[in-house]
DNA sequence: TAAAATTATAGCAAATATGCTATAATAAAA
DNA sequence: TTTTATTATAGCATATTTGCTATAATTTTA
């Protein structure tokens, strides 16, 4: 078996985590006043970015997110200030 | 001129964040005492992205530290102790 | 209710993340 | 110092993110 035949390899897509984000970050632009256009357009993202995010369409970079967390003016652990639970034990 | 021709398109790539990401990293890795293979195996990551992570060569998605979080049985908020400056005013 | 603003979707291309597999470099232990 | 364990690098292939550009759908406002 070749290596290019595992085509098992997927990329992660922590769903639950990703809708958490999403909550939260709708919560601080709220909180804030601010649409989805001007977060994009104050980040340097693009409003389809910012959609996706919110709608857990992406998985999106922690750069990404590090603009975000930038132009809000909040700190990192303020968009992360939710829990995930831990995995199984093994 | 072609959308193609836009050459100037690339990803963020937040050197700052991923230091003090990886940095946060490493700290947490050392109190709980586990190699990164460890922490690799647990998180059914590679080896190789976990050290990528930690020396700062990828930017790596929300989910991939979404698992490491769950792994070590932390709060998101916890990986993201540190203080990011915020962008300069516009 | 009509217009305006905001949010959500879509498809393509380019850049990048990740897995996989080795191997090298470094640190720790014997 | 020699093993052994741990961390760092490397290159390739594939899947995915992101920007870009529209457009549709929904919500808000006049």
């Amino acid at each position: 078996m070749k290596r290019s035949d595992n085509l098992a390899r997927t990329f992660t897509f922590d769903e639950e985590g990703l809708q958490l984000l999403a909550k939260r970050l709708k919560e601080i632009r709220a909180e804030k006043g601010i649409s989805q256009e001007e977060l994009a357009y104050r980040s340097e993202l693009t409003l389809s970015q910012i959609a996706r995010i919110e709608t857990t369409k992406t998985n999106p970079t922690i750069s990404t997110l590090f603009k975000i967390i930038r132009t809000l003016d909040i700190s990192p652990a303020d968009l992360f200030n939710f829990e995930l639970p831990k995995n199984a034990k093994e």
